[in-house]
RNA sequence: GGGCGCUUAGCUCAGUUGGUUAGAGCGCAGCCUUCACACGGCUGAGGUCACAGGUUCGAGUCCUGUAGCGCCCACCA
């Protein structure tokens, strides 16, 4: 365009200039870059379920400073987006959506309508569909959050090659996965096990050691009495209905109260059955009596216990949370009697209050339960305290790598480096293998079918795979290579694992699947390693620490070279920020409001790793930081004399050449900012390039040009102008350069006024100080704006308008600051509204500044 | 219980390898209008840098300890 509007605005700069960069393709991918020319970005998928809020405006807008600046540096920058839309979460709203629960036994119906779309009426039954159905809905849901998300993505400005976007559970997403899993599973890397595994009795699924949380729930020691050689033996329980499963009791074996009796035969109260008395170092002596019942299995604890010691089995709970139909083996008659009237069918707390109820009828419990409140182990998504139950899973192998991928971890660099301490804390605390199999339907299933024998048994040992070149593929709809369909559960025939992966399993693979592992060996080659993976500080043993699993095992590197940990947002009130209270801070309405340049200015003042206070003040000052830069940039290319398209054809070398000393002092401190700015932005302190720049801007704004005005005028000869004019261009596009990661709508619409059409400041290439004037000394500058400020302040404190006219200006100080006055006297008296030959100087040891001010204008009113 | 981080002006935060009088913005107070900017400008007040020791010529900065806050992990009898 090539001139300066009218009246320069920040509206609409959004939707203007995100059409724009989409018809140009600004931020497209170069695939001829070499992976050296590559800087390549394992993007967070975020969840399409729900909505996005300001927690991924703050950490997304991180990532993008990186892009565009690695972008300005001359990188070919891979930028893709995914969408999660894998998991819980969007399983139970396509449930709720379209009024359909899946059924992986049921088979694919062609052309299926949904029996609703926005929720079923009350009192309707839900529709049982397919897995392919099931999954085919959730793209038709998730397709319409996805092009939600893109639009709040563009309009905050995010750099993303929407040519290269993905989904966790789309065809893609699916074939990597499964593919990453058969490798696995060919390596000996994956097995499937049974196994006591901890269980979520409402969702009915396994959960993973990385999922769970401790709860503080209130609960109540029950001090019980057993029997052993006709005495009585205490032991205190929070969990007297496992009662029936207990299989023996433990002491520390260095407790000499109970040393005596290691090896003896107890009798369980109410149930009457006979089990060891054993000892094991895990026991705790200072914890109820220092005697504790071994159950099937009442924690992890438990199943130490039963493993370390072959205990025997004696299960109660079963996935639904309720105590099984039949007795445990082992109890005798009296004992299963019991059992079946008055626990069979019931839930945990039914069950505790009949077992405490049978104890006192028997007179074997001491005292009142005695309440207490501890933490109890949830499933993060659950509402009931997890269960243990023995069922057979799908494993992946990390146990046995720890110290392997501790090392991996000590490959990637970590912004900010403490954060490396809590992965290898997560890896060191590991405790059992990675559990990836999932009792859900809405999940990338397992390409595994099992045959089965005679007898209609699954062989669990001799699973069937996919063949590679057949994923994606669903074991519950699709027949494996040999089989026809209609063998399907019939003996001798086959059945399908009815397993889901995890969503971690899945979202672990976003490396691969989004560079085009296999499927475009080219592509991969291209961005594999990653150069980043950005990503909230609260994943790390999730996300990060899945992805670190596949692909170390896989590729035999680490997936990426840096790892970027962003923050949260919380609220004023220091708690973190919740989607409930969204509703004034809704992203886009922010954005309207503050501008995404503001907004995005006040997620870049946050250092990474920090939790950050939710502050629209903040935004209001980026906003404010965006307008100045129309009106500064307004004043450079206004001045007179300048021929903006003649600018653009020439570039720098039409600027001319900076002479004066003040001219020389603001750029040499420009040289030092671009330095500065740049080694932050290396190290991935963008709070502190953006802090940078910015103070030098305002200096800039508020002492070079109030300096220069008159002499950018012209006011002084033509001679002074050309250097001013010179200075002012070489600093205008040196800033909006610093500043266009931040501010990329502001830097691109002023750019636009003097740069041809089709050049974005966004692919120009970012500043070195060797293209800025070197020899000034910064502190000339310093010096006459202290001078000018004293000016000021003698008006200010006469309350007279900064117009005032100045009839003296006296400088006492060191020769150094008097040197400094001499050399730009002529900006200063003009600056200061005073005649050139009204400023004198004398040498003193501090700066002192006597102004006299003209008189006040008798006929003018002030 | 183990680990990590934080504690600097009323608020939000900078303070790089220890170096003269500790900074910014917001807020506050006062002043100034329109020739880049009232979505503006100028000026000012405001801090014993959580606390206690130590190292040093010199500590907000390094060391030790204490307290408070937050997070990660472990802890379920």
């Amino acid at each position: 365009m090539t001139s300066v509007p009218e009246r320069p605005s920040l509206a609409g700069l959004e939707a203007a200039w995100g059409e724009r960069w989409e018809q140009a393709g600004t931020y497209h991918f170069d695939r001829s870059a070499t992976r050296a020319q590559v800087y390549s970005i394992d993007t967070p998928p975020p969840t399409v379920s729900g909505s996005l809020h300001i927690g991924h405006v703050f950490s997304y807008t991180h990532t993008d400073v990186v892009a565009r600046y690695q972008r300005m540096r001359g990188k070919a920058v891979w930028y893709p987006m995914g969408f999660d839309d894998n998991g819980l979460p969007t399983e139970r709203r396509v449930q709720n959506y379209f009024g359909v629960r899946c059924d992986p036994s049921l088979p694919y119906v062609e052309g299926f309508t949904p029996p609703a779309e926005g929720g079923l009426g009350k009192g309707a039954e839900p529709v049982s569909v397919s897995r392919p159905n099931f999954i085919e809905l959730c793209e038709r849901l998730a397709t319409a959050d996805e092009q939600a998300f893109e639009q709040l993505w563009r309009s905050l400005g995010l750099s993303v090659d929407w040519r290269q976007t993905y989904t966790t559970i789309g065809e893609r997403a699916r074939r990597a996965s499964q593919r990453m899993f058969l490798r696995q599973l060919a390596r000996g890397e994956a097995y499937s096990a049974e196994a006591p595994t901890l269980w979520d009795v409402d969702f009915q699924t396994a959960v993973a050691q990385a999922e769970l949380e401790d709860r503080e729930r209130p609960g109540a020691y029950h001090t019980l009495l057993f029997s052993v050689g006709g005495d009585d033996l205490r032991v205190d329980t929070t969990r007297p209905e496992l009662l029936p499963a207990c299989v023996a009791v433990v002491a520390h074996p260095d407790d000499d109260r109970y040393r005596h009796l290691v090896g003896a035969t107890v009798t369980t109260p109410v149930f009457g059955v006979e089990v060891p008395f054993v000892a094991h170092p895990l026991a705790q002596p200072d914890k109820g009596t220092g005697v504790a019942m071994i159950c099937t299995f009442g924690d992890l604890t438990d199943v130490t216990w039963w493993r370390e010691l072959a205990l025997p089995v004696r299960a109660t709970i079963g996935r639904d949370g309720r105590f099984l139909a039949t007795p445990p083996a082992g109890l005798p008659a009296a004992g299963g009697d019991r059992y079946v009237e008055h626990l069979a069918g019931r839930n945990v707390n039914q069950a505790r209050r009949a077992v405490v109820e049978l104890l006192a009828a028997d007179g074997r419990m001491v005292g009142d339960p005695r309440p207490i409140t501890h933490p109890v182990k949830f499933y993060e998504k659950g509402d009931r305290p997890l269960e243990i139950v023995t069922s057979r899973q799908w494993f992946i192998r990390t146990v046995d790598r720890q110290e392997e991928l501790l090392g991996f971890g000590g490959a990637v660099e970590w912004h900010p480096p403490f954060m490396h301490a809590r992965y290898d804390d997560w890896v060191r605390g590991l405790t059992g293998d990675w559990l990836v199999s999932r009792q859900r339907f809405f999940g990338v299933p397992f390409p595994v079918w099992y045959p089965l024998d005679g007898d209609g048994e699954p062989r669990y040992d001799q699973p069937l795979l996919a063949d590679e070149a057949r994923l994606p593929v669903d074991p519950t709809t699709d027949a494996p290579d040999g089989y026809e369909e209609h063998q399907r559960g019939k003996p001798g025939g086959f059945v399908a694992d009815p397993d889901v992966m995890d969503t971690w399993a899945t979202s672990s693979v976003t490396p691969q699947l989004a560079g085009g592992w296999v499927d475009d060996p080219d592509l991969f080659a291209r961005v594999f390693p990653l150069d980043l993976r950005p990503q909230g500080h609260d994943i790390i043993r999730t996300w990060l620490f899945s992805t670190m699993v596949r692909s170390t095992s896989e590729e035999g590197v680490a997936p990426w070279r840096h790892a970027a940990l962003s923050g949260w947002i919380l609220d004023p009130d220091r708690k973190k920020m919740s989607k409930s209270k969204g509703n004034v801070t809704t992203p886009a309405g922010l954005l309207e409001t503050h501008g995404s340049d503001g907004v995005r200015y006040w997620a870049a003042s946050a250092r990474l790793g920090t939790d950050t206070a939710f502050d629209e003040g903040q935004m209001k000052i980026g906003r404010k930081l965006a307008t100045k830069v129309l009106n500064a940039s307004n004043f450079v290319l206004g001045s007179r004399g300048l021929d903006l398209a003649g600018l653009a054809a020439a570039g720098p070398t039409a600027w001319g050449t900076a002479s004066e000393a003040v001219d020389l002092a603001l750029l040499a401190g420009l040289r030092g900012v671009v330095d500065d700015a740049t080694a932050a932005l290396d190290g991935y302190e963008h709070a502190r390039a953006l802090e940078r720049i910015e103070a030098f801007f305002w200096a800039f704004c508020d002492d070079y040009v109030e300096l220069v005005k008159a002499r950018a005028y012209g006011e002084l000869g033509e001679a002074g102008a050309a250097s001013a004019r010179a200075a002012l261009l070489c600093s205008l596009s040196v800033l909006l350069r610093l500043f266009a990661p931040v501010l990329p709508f502001v830097t691109e619409e002023v750019w636009s006024w003097w740069h041809d059409a089709g050049a974005s400041v966004h692919r120009s290439a970012w500043p070195s100080a060797d293209e800025v004037a070197a020899g000034g000394d910064p502190a000339v500058l310093t010096a006459v704006a202290s001078v000018l400020a004293r000016v000021r302040r003698a008006k200010t404190e006469a309350g007279r308008s900064l117009k005032t006219a100045v009839d003296r200006i006296e400088v006492r100080g060191p020769e150094q600051v008097l040197a400094a006055v001499r050399a730009s006297v002529a900006d200063l008296a003009a600056a200061a509204g005073a005649p050139a030959d009204a400023v004198v100087t004398s040498a003193a040891a501090e700066l002192d500044v006597v102004v006299t001010l003209a008189p006040a204008d008798p006929s003018g009113g002030r």
